[in-house]
DNA sequence: ATATCTGCAAATCGTTTGCATTCGG
DNA sequence: CCGAATGCAAACGATTTGCAGATAT
């Protein structure tokens, strides 16, 4: 998805919800679509800075959070404290898996897992809105900088939560 | 799981490690083996207060930190913004699904999950230590009080992460 | 016109840290 | 003894908020 086609849409939903079309929304709208990667809200607030923009890390804050309930971004937890930001417009569902080594965060999409979530929700009778997948380790390159891990053994003493 | 056991092992652990059995970490541990239910370390903080302990909220936070790091506690990210904790001694690991409605924390476990998703890392050439699935949604009875959500019409915009 | 937005700075909130003191081994 | 652990209060970092002035419709 473009940037022209998310400005475009982005637009259309502040008009619908009667919401105003402003200055700073639409620069916003425009930098989250400046990188393919996945960024934060501080990172994004950078951007502005770099354009000597005088829009404010508070209108970066409020508008993320318009951008996510809108649908246009959704929102990540890589730990690390700070919320990380991806598009979604367009973009299939998929799931993560963030590289302990390196920060580097993949992007893998399984139908099978998808499915199987929606089974055990029903087993337990729980209406499903949404979930999150997200698997933590070492990258191939990390891996094999640290020795000990390829042969198998786990490192941290417990596994997911 | 019980207290008595608990506390033997966290014992040892400790005098592995080389670091002191104090008192402060001994009662820590033992608020944390009074509850089945997940908790926050400002919870656990209360309960020393309530026993007028003069264990500070630093060392909650402190003591809290080894025992995820010893495998006796696994962390679990509701999103409310606190983290909460569970013990996993001797408990066999699970995921959660978190009602939107009432904040109830279910769990549950699928073999099939687990196996796929050690597939899909597998596939990538990711070495996997661990993984983080939390379903998010309604339970049976928070479903029942919103009826718009029964007939299997998702209300979120957007799905998972 | 006028209700919504914005920028600013101060406030939150969970968590962490520096440091002088206390305590376990 | 002596380094590790604690309590305290101050520091932190991401995010949020109150408010007076600016702006979109």
């Amino acid at each position: 998805m473009n940037v022209e086609t998310a400005r475009r849409r982005f637009e259309a939903y502040l008009r619908e919800r009667g919401l105003r079309v402003t200055r700073p929304r639409m620069e916003i709208l425009e930098l989250a679509w400046s990188t393919h990667r996945h960024f934060s809200a501080e990172e994004l607030w950078g951007w502005v800075r770099e354009r000597s923009s005088t829009t404010s890390r508070a209108t970066v804050y409020r508008t993320l959070a318009l951008l996510v309930e809108g649908g246009f971004l959704a929102p990540l937890d890589d730990r690390s404290g700070q919320m990380l930001y991806e598009h979604i417009l367009g973009h299939s569902h998929h799931d993560h898996m963030i590289c302990l080594g390196c920060g580097r965060i993949l992007e893998f999409r399984n139908e099978a897992i998808e499915e199987l979530q929606e089974e055990v929700a029903r087993e337990h009778g729980f209406h499903l809105t949404g979930h999150t997948l997200t698997l933590e380790g070492y990258c191939r390159s990390c891996a094999r900088r640290r020795p000990g891990l390829l042969e198998g053994g786990r490192e941290e003493a417990a596994g997911g939560s």
